[in-house]
DNA sequence: GAAGTCACG
DNA sequence: ACGTACGTGACTTCA
């Protein structure tokens, strides 16, 4: 019997804690709207007066205005929940019949089928399941980072000659630019504010001691707050695992996201971060951590979708194609490419990717505008089938209206033919950025599901636990290393057929970091 | 609630 | 000529 509902993910999981089970199939009206058009809002309310001409009993006219004198679902005669509950069933009902239409007419009813709607449980589970985390660690430290930040502090006002609130931009703005004058004409942002950003002081370093010392501030008083204090507060009494959610309905281009807490931004680029990936641990000392995440899988994709034969023959060679994209672009033997020019050829990579301009490779890099334009030109000069595909893309949306994925996800374009060249030039930049980044995420949403169907197949101990757009990580028994380890990995490797080979990393740990 | 900033892929 | 990298979520300040 098919269940019919909005935002399955929640019932589903309610209904587990009181040991229910709820199996396929699923239809789900959010999951079918975010399909048809992932730019929009999906949430019930919106959906039933835009499609059905009708506005629900509204959830505040039963428990009140939000704030603390919010009443609970509890607090409600049985009758009135009644209605309320009812109309929530049949509003989804009734929208499940034009969402059929919808789903078949824009060609996204199989991925819906084989994709979004499979899923909903593999989120389920992984939601449920949670991920240990080690809170005296945190607490521990805790401690270090409040010394160091105080140490921090005090030098920084002994610097600027007096206490400020060096959390406020403003105040920091004004010290730094009215009373010390570090440069005469200070960038500003939109609102006319000084620009007090990472990018802004990296530039000003060499100005003045002070720079270092905020910036150094700033990013350990970043994850102090965001992290090291936060996360013990995330964890469940019950289980005592930290359960965040992730989101299947929110981004534009098919990825998920994660929240309540966000366990996709885990710092690991600095020492400072790697220290507090460290407090994500196994379940118990019987169990590891193991992560496999994709090597460069967006590289990959437009390798193969734009049939750029360089590309493609870097990555059959197995190849590192930073280094091959530096010796084509400065014409020097593979061995002789520098460190330097390895970084630069990264970040054009990376460019390409997002739908590149001379001007935003030279912010991201030490290049005048000039030279990050040769750059680019010599970069399709290498790579051809790449610029063609680009411009394909882009043709292809003005027609349409719309971009699509692999497996035929996709994201419609209002402003591709506007008139306002900065709306238009965005838009083509999602009609490059949309299938890639959209493409990896189908990719890695079909290994997720067909992996949650072997672990259930052989009821393995082991555990999905987290997907970080590339990576996953997993809970694994000592008993099931080997298992797993192959179950993934092949997994993985052989969830689509594309005309360069995917490739993971695959690594076990005590803890998220070492799993690394 | 917007703005600014910064953690990740 | 003009403003720009793609996609997120969380925290703090300030009007």
């Amino acid at each position: 019997m098919i269940k019919v509902g909005h935002n399955l993910k929640f019932d589903i999981k309610v209904l587990y804690k009181y040991d229910i089970d709820v199996v396929e199939p699923l239809y789900d009206t959010m999951v079918a709207h975010y399909l048809i058009n992932p730019d929009m809002r999906h949430n019930l309310d919106t959906l039933s007066e835009s499609y059905l001409n009708y506005t629900p009993i509204s959830i505040e006219s039963l428990i009140g205005k939000k704030g603390k004198n919010q009443k609970s679902m509890r607090d409600i005669p049985i009758e009135e929940v009644t209605n309320y509950a009812s109309e929530d069933a049949d509003l989804s009902f009734q929208l499940k019949q034009i969402f059929d239409e919808g789903l078949k007419s824009n060609g996204v009813k199989q991925i819906f089928d084989d994709i979004e709607i499979p899923m909903i449980k593999v989120l389920s589970d992984m939601e449920k399941e949670g991920i240990n985390i080690d809170s005296k660690y945190l607490n521990k430290l805790d401690i270090e980072f409040e010394k160091e930040l105080n140490t921090l502090k005090k030098e920084i006002f002994n610097q600027s000659g007096e206490e400020f609130n060096l959390n406020s931009p403003k105040q920091l703005g004004n010290i730094l630019f009215d009373k010390l004058k570090l440069v005469s004409k200070p960038k500003k942002t939109k609102t006319g504010q000084y620009s007090t950003s990472e990018e802004v002081l990296s530039n000003l370093a060499n100005n003045h001691e002070i720079i270092r010392s905020i910036l150094e501030w700033r990013s350990l008083d970043k994850l102090q707050n965001t992290y090291v204090r936060s996360l013990p507060n995330e964890v469940s009494d019950k289980t005592n695992k930290i359960h965040t959610r992730f989101n299947q309905t929110v981004t534009t281009t098919g990825r998920l996201s994660s929240n309540n807490p966000n366990l996709q931004n885990i710092p690991i680029r600095t020492k400072n971060g790697q220290k507090i990936r460290k407090a994500f641990i196994p379940r118990n000392s019987k169990f590891e951590l193991m992560a496999a995440d994709y090597s460069q899988i967006e590289l990959r994709v437009i390798a193969s979708i734009s049939k750029d034969e360089n590309m493609i023959d870097a990555f059959i060679k197995n190849q590192d194609i930073h280094t091959m994209t530096a010796s084509k672009i400065y014409n020097v033997d593979p061995d002789e490419v520098t460190r330097e020019q390895r970084g630069n050829a990264k970040t054009v990579n990376f460019g390409i990717i997002y739908g590149v301009s001379a001007f935003g490779l030279s912010q991201q890099t030490n290049l005048t505008r000039s030279e990050s334009k040769l750059m680019i030109d010599n970069y399709f000069e290498n790579y051809p089938g790449l610029k063609t595909y680009m411009s394909s893309q882009i043709d292809y949306a003005r027609n349409k209206g719309y971009v699509e994925t692999i497996m035929g996800r996709r994201r419609y374009l209002q402003n591709i033919n506007s008139q306002n060249g900065m709306l238009r030039s965005g838009a083509e930049r999602n009609a490059i950025n949309a299938p890639i980044q959209g493409s990896a995420a189908d990719i890695i949403k079909i290994a997720m599901i067909r992996i949650h169907n072997e672990f259930q197949k052989q009821s393995l101990k082991s555990k999905m636990l987290l997907q970080v757009h590339d990576e996953l990580v997993f809970d694994v028994h000592n008993s099931e290393k080997e298992l797993v380890k192959k179950i993934v990995k092949t997994t993985m490797e052989s969830a689509v057929k594309l005309d360069v080979p995917l490739r993971i990393d695959l690594e076990f740990g005590k803890n998220w970091l070492e799993a690394h």
